[in-house]
DNA sequence: TATGTATCGGGAATAATTCCTAAATACGTG
DNA sequence: CACGTATTTAGGAATTATTCCCGATACATA
């Protein structure tokens, strides 16, 4: 039996997920959790086989987690199954030490495969996720916004949603100067002078939602 | 029995609802889709009781498709169940003529409930989401842009497309001086504290395009 | 062990932004 | 017409936000 921690912000979701891992007759979700917080405690708590992370929660990004379950079990297997189909997302994750990253778009099999990869320790990484990059990924910009590092992608993503300097700071655990000082660096790099510019940049590789209009 | 047409982008999500629809016995997936085209189909031929509408689609938009849905027929019972918590947005939907709106951040069991009402004909709105208003939403926003004054409006869409300040002083013909004042002044009105959160306003009201993805 | 890179922040200088005030123009209304 | 009101425009001074440069730690890796 292949205990899984499943964590999502949309409890709709998530039930539905906790339905389709468990119409394998191998999985089981001994545990759920809705933000960062309960999930570590509940990862401590349980000691899950795999843990399942779908990276767009509110606060603290996903990937600060996964690095924190990772500090906390070297181990850990963790799967990243996110909407967001940037390669620049899922090379951050692999490289922080996911051992999958499956979009939400492949079909639900691979899913299941992927937990099961996860569980005797393969890595998995999604062949339809890897050969069809984002077209957008292919030109110049795809290469600054790869440039930046995990923690400087978590705050330009937080900037691009609109959070204040201080927001910021508090979340993240840091100095309201070190977020100056990164938030400038963020802007070097990726070659844009102003903030509004940050958040046509993020829309543009997935990094934050599009702005849903009607 | 409902039969139900089940409408998202996202397989792995898809999938994920079908079970959990399906963990209440009086309801049955006869069909689903991922995207409008095949949606507006399936509903043709399937006739469906009850569709279940993911609104974040790639494409045309969800709404559309609703649209779309009470054209062919206007006793159509449509659910709109979408990650977008907007106030915005679900009055939108409902006024478009969504039988119900539920966000996916509601109790599981809510969105199962939501459904048999949405077949015996009733309106469904998750009080919830009713009775926690985003303060940014709906016509408290329409009454904030309308707030701005022409001149406000027009240095409102250049910062939100990523102009810098010295730039639109140029265009505009301003001061600099000027040109932040009134900056100031607009984040007041639309009691916005970024730069950032200027483009979503602006985004969400068609004030610049938004940056659609995919 | 060295070397590089990531992460974090301090201090001082600088630029950006506010806050308050005020003039010129426009516009409808008594 | 004269008056009140709103808009558009800036200036000076005060305040904040941001930069720039630097030091320290940690950690992987050649």
């Amino acid at each position: 039996m292949i205990r899984v921690l499943l964590v999502d912000d949309h409890p709709v979701v998530r039930a539905g997920y906790k339905r389709l891992l468990e119409s394998d007759s191998n999985i089981e979700v001994a545990a759920e959790a809705s933000d960062a917080e309960s999930a570590y405690m509940a990862f401590v708590v349980y000691h899950p086989d795999v843990t399942v992370l779908d990276l767009s929660m509110p606060g603290v990004s996903g990937l600060s987690l996964l690095q924190k379950l990772l500090m906390r079990d070297p181990n850990a297997k963790v799967l990243i199954c996110t909407m967001y189909d940037s390669h620049t997302i899922r090379q951050k994750a692999l490289q922080a030490g996911a051992k999958s990253f499956v979009s939400k778009n492949v079909a639900p099999e691979k899913l299941l495969l992927s937990i099961h990869a996860a569980y005797v320790g393969e890595e998995f990484v999604d062949a339809d996720t890897l050969s069809s990059p984002n077209p957008r990924d292919a030109d110049e910009e795809f290469v600054r916004i790869d440039s930046l590092t995990l923690r400087e992608l978590e705050l330009f993503r937080m900037l691009a949603l609109g959070k204040t300097i201080s927001y910021c700071a508090k979340v993240m655990n840091l100095n309201e100067k070190t977020v100056y000082n990164r938030q400038t660096k963020i802007r070097e790099k990726l070659k844009v002078d102003t903030l509004a510019g940050l958040v046509h940049l993020a829309q543009r590789h997935n990094i934050i939602e599009p702005n849903f209009i009607v």
